[in-house]
DNA sequence: ACCTAGCTTGCTTGAGAACC
DNA sequence: GGTTCTCAAGCAAGCTAGGT
């Protein structure tokens, strides 16, 4: 018998068919969490090169993927959930992920658990092990949360000012219906994938110059002109990089938005103004904190949903 | 500098329950 | 019976620490 596994560069294929008639699914991220369950299920190691064909998981029960939940846990897969003594040891959201990551391969996804066939990742005994990790987390008895605090205003403010003191701050057409506003659209997006999901958008000002999306976007142009590049008009140009190549573009944009980030939370003002306030910061929440804090004011998810950028100009009076 | 593991966040979609 | 609400599932990112 030919080496089917040959045909997809690996050595370690178990129970592939002669002539394979589907082709593995792959993705980076759930394939890494993937692996490590497969290698729990076989007791043996796979390498990260290693592809499972749909034929080889027809076999995976609710019970094997409940089990290795637990196993991930609790270190066991002989758990009972009502001795308080039993601590998962990693949190709910690590078991989602892999509980997802096993979803991804299974042949028959779609479709509940029912009983003999289906998804094994969509039933009782998998969701209950994420639920009683959850109520763990609940009554402090999981794993300590990682997350990290949302900037609060002030920091927001100083963040703001370091980057002009940094003269960093380098950084569309009136909106028709409304003359004070400007109109923008963006074909290209986290989590757009439909034209549909590209409506025109309305950039409102602010009544602070901190805060003030226009302002910014008005230096930013006006740089852009003076250096020839970005906004400056060339159609295959990106907005906030001299960089034209589509593969280079991104990770010049990374690049520089970390060190810039990395200058200002690590400077001198900054950090006399974070370490006064308790919790682990993330800077994570630099670009919803419009959001955050028009929340924290009253708005509605509604209100907040329509995406006015910067400081939401209704709350300033404007 | 780059990669990986563990984790968090924000969003959409669809099914089923609850409500009118 | 139609509408609204809730929740699970899924997708697509990003952050941080630690390792190479």
């Amino acid at each position: 018998m030919a080496n089917a596994g040959a045909a997809f560069g690996l050595e370690d294929v178990p129970d592939l068919p002669e002539a394979p008639t589907e082709q593995p699914k792959y993705n980076r991220d759930y394939h890494r969490l993937f692996v490590k369950f497969m290698s729990w299920l076989h007791k043996r190691t796979y390498t990260k090169a290693a592809r499972f064909q749909p034929s080889a998981l027809a076999g995976i029960q609710p019970h094997h993927v409940a089990d290795y939940l637990k196993w991930r846990a609790y270190g066991t897969t002989d758990v009972d959930f009502k001795d308080l003594e039993q601590n998962p040891t990693c949190r709910s959201s690590t078991l989602e992920q892999d509980k997802k990551a096993i979803s991804f391969y299974m042949p028959i996804k779609g479709a509940t658990w029912n009983g003999t066939s289906g998804n094994p990742t969509k039933s009782d005994p998998v969701n209950e092990v994420v639920k009683e990790v959850k109520k763990a987390e609940t009554q402090h008895r999981g794993k300590k949360s990682c997350a990290t605090r949302d900037l609060t205003e002030t920091e927001y403010r100083k963040v703001v000012h370091e980057l002009y003191g940094k003269g960093s701050f380098e950084s569309t057409i009136p909106a028709s219906r409304l003359p004070f506003a400007l109109s923008c659209k963006v074909h290209w997006s986290k989590n757009i994938s439909e034209e549909r999901q590209c409506p025109d958008q309305i950039i409102l000002g602010s009544m602070d110059t901190d805060f003030c999306a226009m302002l910014g976007l008005a230096n930013y142009m006006e740089a852009s002109f003076n250096y020839g590049y970005g906004a400056a008009g060339r159609e295959d140009a990106f907005l906030f990089t001299p960089e034209s190549d589509p593969k280079l573009a991104p990770k010049h944009c990374n690049a520089a938005y970390r060190n810039i980030l990395k200058a200002v939370f690590l400077s001198a003002p900054f950090l006399a103004v974070a370490l006064l306030i308790a919790g682990v910061l993330g800077s994570h929440s630099i670009r919803k904190f419009a959001a955050t804090l028009a929340r924290g004011m009253g708005a509605t998810a509604d209100e907040v949903d329509i995406r006015v950028a910067g400081r939401l100009a209704c709350l300033d009076g404007c």
